[in-house]
DNA sequence: TTATTATTGTCGCATTTTGAGACAATAATA
DNA sequence: TATTATTGTCTCAAAATGCGACAATAATAA
């Protein structure tokens, strides 16, 4: 990780957006012997695509391919420049050294917001944390810099973007009922959603592919279970 | 203009809209001796919010200030790294000289577009470039590097947000007519608009104060002019 | 075998929003 | 005083939405 390796002044930091089944989680990591909390987040090599970056950061910390992802904004406050935070993590890793310099200058940052499948996901810290786990999206640690500030933001798109595109499905496995969809939607937007008008959009999308009836073993009526794409 | 000034890797890049009474127009630069037109940009200063950065830019090449503004993507791949194009319009400017080396390397770009009132305006080119006129939009020049992308994904995004915020007020005067105003929103939105669905619609909103008649001497009602905010 | 339970797919109806034409009002001109 | 062009507003049909209802059904209990 030295100097010449990477574009200086610009960084990356995405917003990990999983579904439990119940609520709307957030991957966040720990930094070693700090208490500081942060988004994951990295650097953009000299040779490298702006996305392909945050799709190789996302692939270590997920071990995901073909992640949903979405740019949504640019942070670039002079107020988000802080030398001491950096060198307290590089301190506290034991790293001194003169090639993590670089580190310790103003960075601009470029958030993403990335929705994954929370099922098939661990979470795997990087070299300067020690931990990479999943929050409840209103239970959230104390963020270092402006990162709440970032999460804040990624919500308000994914509630804007989710009128417009059929994006929730990137949530849930590749076969999911019309019940499960309509939990994502409502962690989404904080709110119930009618059983019988949901169905009625979404199917009339024509979108949604029909498939056979999922069997739970519970007492009642089984339902279809749907795939994107027709 | 040293690279101790300015942060390296970082430039903007404005779509700048004005509304002419018929057509929706973006400002665009010439430099000088290459034939190579190009949005209006910028660097970034070590001590200066992004934000500011533009709007220094924009006051710059506007003389406005206070203009609506709204960052919509950051451009980053390696493609749009094409050294000999700036190494051209720095020497067809006559610097050679060392100082200027730092703007041959590689960088990213956060663009913004803004929306001002095209009759408050006298468009004025900066040191590189020796003209900042008006096209009309579907009439654009060829765009140097990834530009024509930019202006494209600036429109996108321009209509998406139509339909949220009332947003075309800013290519008008403080005072206007609903006539006007609708012919803003067909020349963002590329269709004709119902008149009086438009009406009833804006009008809904409960967003726009109406004052005096607008009396132009024509034989006809004279419309009731308007104003944002009530 | 038959009733019970919980949930699903879908329908119907009232309400709201939207699309499109119509018509009187009116500012200037003929 | 009639004509012209455009405005503000209305009405009616069509489409979309909100919300409850009801039969269907998969498993369990009686």
């Amino acid at each position: 990780m030295d100097e010449t390796t990477f574009l200086r002044h610009i960084a990356y930091d995405s917003v990990i957006f999983g579904f439990s089944g119940e609520k709307l989680k957030i991957l966040i990591m720990k930094y070693h012997n700090t208490g500081l909390y942060a988004l994951p987040g990295g650097f953009m090599q000299r040779d490298e695509n702006l996305n392909d970056a945050v799709r190789r950061g996302l692939r270590e910390r997920t071990g995901l391919e073909n992640i949903y992802l979405e740019q949504f904004y640019t942070f670039g406050d002079v107020a988000r420049y802080k030398p001491e935070i950096m060198q307290m993590i590089l301190e506290a890793n034991g790293h001194y050294s003169e090639p993590h310099q670089w580190m310790l200058d103003r960075f601009i940052s470029v958030a993403y917001y990335a929705l994954i499948n929370y099922n098939d996901v661990v979470p795997t810290p990087d070299a300067l944390s020690d931990s990479c786990d999943w929050y409840d999206m209103d239970e959230l640690p104390n963020l270092m810099l402006d990162h709440a500030e970032i999460v804040a933001k990624a919500v308000q798109t994914l509630r804007e973007n989710l009128e417009r595109k059929l994006v929730g499905t990137n949530l849930l496995p590749p076969l999911f009922t019309l019940t499960e969809l309509r939990k994502v939607y409502e962690a989404i937007l904080g709110e119930k959603l009618h059983r019988g008008t949901f169905q009625r959009k979404i199917l009339g999308l024509g979108l949604l592919q029909r498939h056979e009836k999922q069997f739970l073993g519970k007492a009642h009526k089984a339902p279809f279970l749907y795939s994107l794409g027709d």
